[in-house]
DNA sequence: GTAATAAAAGACAAGAATGTCCGATATTAC
DNA sequence: GTAATATCGGACATTCTTGTCTTTTATTAC
């Protein structure tokens, strides 16, 4: 659905809202780990979204990644960031570039409900709204560690 | 939400599915030009689509492309044709591995409905339903073709 | 048989996405 | 001030997808 660097950049997010509390700041090396993302390729997201002011970074020591957990930030803020639109929440599954409603590809109907509701939860989720599920171990961010079998 | 390979399968596919009485076979630009695709891509496209048993295909002259049109096919079929296997109608949001009911990413709740039912559309939807809306003129298959604009 | 046609197959090229690296810059500690 | 730290920025490398081209194979017409 969304490209990897989106996917990482998604986590990325909302971990960094779990830790947002207290003003501390994440490094790139601690970010990458936790959403189980290459560390080089993972600063470079992380670069991206401060650009784009979905998180904020200071340098150097007791530097690192942050944000302001009063800030609102939804789903599609982040998506946006990371392609410059959010045009993909709108895309047609048959690659038609004017599919509507008043031009539609043969399965516009079967799946408009589904394409408009996955962009509705992304334009209402907030970060923040996730966090809560998240810190209780109800959802997870990375794939689980499969146990060395012993033999 | 799918490569261009497969949008340009589902878009063929469904073309010569509408071309399929009268034993008509089609050639590689006509279907080309019909899905509004790369002559050679289309090509190799088709090929796969061939090897794979959705689509027949004859050489020489008037060989072409065609299908049986009482063969079931479904718009899942294409898929899994194209990529091997039908992954593509399971990933996370997130793009989590192992996400599921039992270990869900912080947004499998919120969409798992409408992707299980896009699931469901692919899977139960035959291109043979397809057919008659876009005979019909009902549905499309390319873009629209924008007039010059006269000066 | 030969010539013409059209798909099959595989090699090749271009582009985009993903991933890596290094020097520059800003901040902190001293 | 200097040294250490950590992001910033851009160049570079790799891989995957997309797109192109050429030769081979099968079929038809004659």
């Amino acid at each position: 659905m969304f490209s990897k660097s989106c996917e990482y950049a998604l986590r990325a997010v909302i971990f960094i809202y779990i830790k947002a509390k207290d003003g501390v700041r994440l490094s790139v090396p601690a970010i990458a780990k936790e959403i189980d993302a290459p560390i080089p390729y993972t600063a470079k997201i992380l670069q991206t979204l401060t650009r784009e002011g979905v998180i904020e970074s200071i340098k150097g020591p007791n530097g690192g990644f942050f944000v302001d957990p009063r800030a609102r930030v939804t789903l599609a803020d982040i998506v946006k960031a990371m392609y410059g639109s959010d045009k993909v929440l709108h895309t047609c599954v048959l690659g038609l570039k004017e599919c509507s409603d008043e031009y539609p590809c043969p399965i516009h109907a079967r799946v408009k409900g589904y394409r408009d509701h996955v962009r509705t939860v992304m334009k209402n989720t907030t970060v923040q709204s996730l966090v809560n599920d998240l810190a209780k171990g109800r959802t997870f961010l990375k794939n689980e560690r499969r146990r060395k079998s012993s033999r």
